[in-house]
DNA sequence: TGCATCTGCTAAATGCTTTTAGCAGGGGGA
DNA sequence: TCCCCCTGCTAAAAGCATTTAGCAGATGCA
């Protein structure tokens, strides 16, 4: 069991060649002089002796330690952002790197010691990610290797990774126009006025504009704008359910799927059927859209192409802040032109 | 920005002692004889120059990273067992060791670099975690170091955690049973006669077995007993609608939440009322679980509790399998005693 | 005074790889 | 013949921390 490991030294030994030879061979360096039957025999060792070399020692050595830190407020630990997690983890390990992820609940202390334990380990490169777009605390501790928010932002730090909200809203109202749908339509979650003084975030901030300015341009306006705070299933089925009793909208615009999802509750047991009587598009995609009946149509929040995004840019020393388009998926919630 | 990492030996200078009494200070050592000036000196060294032990020489030395390989099939990948992350980085960061996280999609190929890429980064521990609970592959490689197996078994590796299903089946009859319903009892997901030959999973075997132990020492018998493959929504929904037109159930109990879901769609429809007309019991604590109205109780999966206690385990060098408590959660889909 | 023991500290080896500097031998050109 | 260059390879240093072995001086005891 506790066998000692195989170092480079017993493949040099085995080929009859030198560490310096061994090593060079192994890492498959262009310019070196070493003969093609030096390479066979390296190579042939290090198969039989089925080498492995000692990452600790190699990054003592070089400093790159092909391992990408994940630092997240509660990524990992909500299922809602994990795809986030997912796409990064795809690309890193496609560029063969590693992941370490780190989770910090958002508290500043826990933020320096993950970033201090990703530092004192040699990362290659950090990833800080955000579960709701935000502008992100960074501790003040001195970063020397590229850095990269994903999905929030940083005066800091300029690479950052975020959904293109403004298009997404764009697209949204786009998709009650082809529908033919052009009044009736109430916004759930958010009213202008309400909120004024009130900031969620810059990426929700976006959606909005992209919203407001499509209905613009378009000479739309809402029949209502219906404010909550947190949009939860509860809230989209309580707006719901007091709108129902004014005017029944022709359509619903909804800030995200759990809103959407409440909003179905309510609809249901007023005995109104989606699409027919009154239509849905929302935001986010999540799991739930897919789980309604019909099928929500939704802006879909790019999570996993984020993640993915991220690392590349991390990993190509990119400069420059990236917007990913969000998807329309498009399911039962709208009428067929 | 680049600056030179300062290193255990410019905080010996600073403090005019060697780098042996700087390291023997600075890493706790019990039984040194060095002076409380010492200690003072490169305390206040280290301090000041903001030291950091670089981590690749410390693992080189010693052989120990902490560090933990978290190893799964589709667990960060999907939201659904992503609870077994959370748990397993929480406990981590207590123990102040660090998670690399890999995912392997089930793919051989793909376990193996995994493990390798784990096992060349001098990993204390590896957890290798399975979505669903299963009989898990682990590659033939060598792996000297602690292994505990999460959700899942292996014939190599005798420590495990398990969620203790058994218990969780016979508390959902027992829930009904104390809500006051004996009869009119539907089983929605899995029909024994029909699926005999096949084998879903070690832990849902366990689930069915408690179940039925229970309805059976109570004297109790199912209406009906529905079968299908795939637990979604949509076969929930099918199922209850199908059963609804042949005999009103006065509750089902759902193999899981979302086929839970599916039923509350089908009975929705049908005007029927959760709970007095018909009560539902459900397993997991899916997320959806708290959205529905009126919420649904279930038995949940202790993902958290899980990923917290396989770090435990594996830091403790533990070699037992532990099965831990699925928790209920009483929401409102049964009726109050 | 002489010897053993303790106190407080350090030199040097060690872990494994990468990389720099350079060696030995053969061939070509003058 | 002499010198230079090329080929194919290696010795040794470097990277940073931990750990073993042991040294110099002080103290205790007879």
């Amino acid at each position: 069991m506790t066998k000692k490991r195989v170092t480079l030294a017993d493949v040099a030994r085995l080929a009859g060649l030198s560490t310096t030879a061994a090593s060079m061979i192994l890492t498959g360096r262009p310019d070196t002089r070493l003969s093609a039957d030096a390479h066979a025999k390296v190579h042939a060792a290090a198969a039989s002796l089925g080498y492995r070399p000692n990452v600790a020692a190699r990054a003592l050595r070089t400093d790159k330690s092909r391992l990408i830190a994940f630092i997240s407020d509660y990524v990992a630990t909500t299922r809602f952002a994990s795809g986030l997690i997912r796409g990064a983890l795809a690309a890193a390990e496609e560029a063969k790197h590693v992941m370490l992820v780190l989770e910090t609940g958002g508290e500043p202390a826990r933020e320096i010691q993950a970033l201090e334990a990703a530092l004192d380990r040699q990362v290659d490169g950090v990833i800080f990610a955000a579960m709701r777009a935000r502008e992100v605390f960074v501790p003040d501790l001195p970063i020397n290797v590229p850095t990269v928010m994903l999905n929030g932002t940083s005066a800091r730090f300029p690479v950052s990774v975020l959904p293109d909200e403004y298009r997404g809203g764009e697209q949204a109202v786009a998709l009650l126009k082809a529908a033919g749908i052009n009044d009736g339509i109430v916004l759930l979650g958010h009213n202008a006025e309400q909120e004024a003084g009130l900031f969620r975030s810059e990426s929700i901030a976006q959606r909005f504009a992209g919203i407001r300015a499509a209905m613009q341009s378009a000479g739309m306006t809402f029949l209502a704008e219906l404010s909550c705070w947190n949009w939860e299933p509860s809230h989209g089925y309580e707006l719901t359910r007091k709108q129902l009793k004014t005017a029944r909208p022709r359509a619903i615009l909804c800030l995200n799927d759990r809103l959407a999802f409440g909003a179905y509750q309510a609809l249901g047991e007023a005995g109104l059927e989606v699409p027919d009587d009154v239509a849905l598009v929302s935001f986010d995609n999540d799991e739930l859209a897919s789980y309604l009946r019909p099928g929500l149509t939704t802006i879909g929040l790019p999570h996993e192409d984020m993640g993915r995004r991220a690392v590349e840019l991390l990993l190509s020393d990119a400069n420059a802040p990236e917007l990913v388009t969000m998807p329309i998926i498009e399911r039962g919630s709208l009428p067929r032109a």
